[in-house]
DNA sequence: CGTTAATAGTTAAACAGTTGAACAGTTTAT
DNA sequence: ATAAACTGTTCAACTGTTTAACTATTAACG
């Protein structure tokens, strides 16, 4: 009884987790997309990058859990589009360090405005509460899930 | 004061949604391409139409939020693999259905009991009632993006 | 009826993202 | 000093995506 009642649970999950992916990445898209010329990839990059200040490749290949040729392909893009610097450590001559410029600085924070207030839009249409326990449960999800790769 | 407290709701639904995302679509992956040389997109794909026993190409664009060139080339990769089938309406000779071949539908089996699998080992890590509460927001979440189209 | 619209699906070019394997250059170990 | 490990890159091959042009078919309507 309570195994098919958890069945249904995962069932549901796996509908609803796909399709809210789908649909937030697609309304994403079109905001980013506007004018900035970003994919969507691109801007969780610069914005990893914002936060970190500066990161190197292997980081951003663990956290976005992709092969490091991924991630060296992503960053060609965008230093292409004059967003990223990149500065050998000297110290260990192997590493790069990827800052932003300028320009992708402030093309993030127009982007990030942007998709700030999309969620915003979502956010405030739930019960201050309900959204609240959501984004805990998100959050230790996240952790669960980050636990489970070692 | 209020502000600032969805201010930083949004902030953490961002950081975290995208992560989350990133990391169940990176283990579902392990899961699916084991064995079966199937990807997400191709998994979530034969789901639909496993469940709908017959669908069109433009009910998946619709669906799946992207153009129906995209669903052509998807399908196409799965029919050269024998997991497909196309047929077309006689009624209206302009429509194509798709149905799962036999093949098609003993490797969607096989992948869906595996996520199944995964999913379930992570909601159980949670308390039955939180993950209930947390599956019913999605569902709402679910709808406004899709009311949010119109 | 016949012309025009709209619809369903495909094709082709171009691009973003991805993997896997091979590689260069640079430490680190022993 | 040599081998092993690490950081990042390049290349070929692939999936997924859009845009635009196209085929074939059906619907609309004057």
């Amino acid at each position: 009884m309570r195994e098919k009642h958890i069945a249904e649970l995962v069932d549901r999950y796996i509908s609803v987790s796909f399709s809210v992916t789908k649909k937030a990445e697609a309304l994403i898209k079109e905001q980013i997309g506007n004018d900035g010329d970003l994919t969507n990839d691109q801007h969780y990059t610069l914005r990893y990058m914002h936060r970190a200040g500066s990161c190197t490749s292997s980081e951003l290949a663990e956290v976005f859990e992709v092969k490091k040729s991924a991630i060296t392909a992503i960053i060609n893009r965008m230093w292409e589009k004059g967003l990223i610097q990149r500065t050998r450590d000297e110290n260990d001559r192997r590493v790069v360090y990827l800052t932003l410029t300028d320009k992708g600085k402030e093309l993030y924070l127009k982007t990030e405005e942007r998709i700030t207030r999309l969620v915003k839009s979502f956010i405030t249409s739930f019960d201050q509460e309900e959204i609240e326990q959501f984004i805990k449960t998100y959050e230790k999800l996240n952790e669960i899930l980050i636990k489970s790769k070692n």
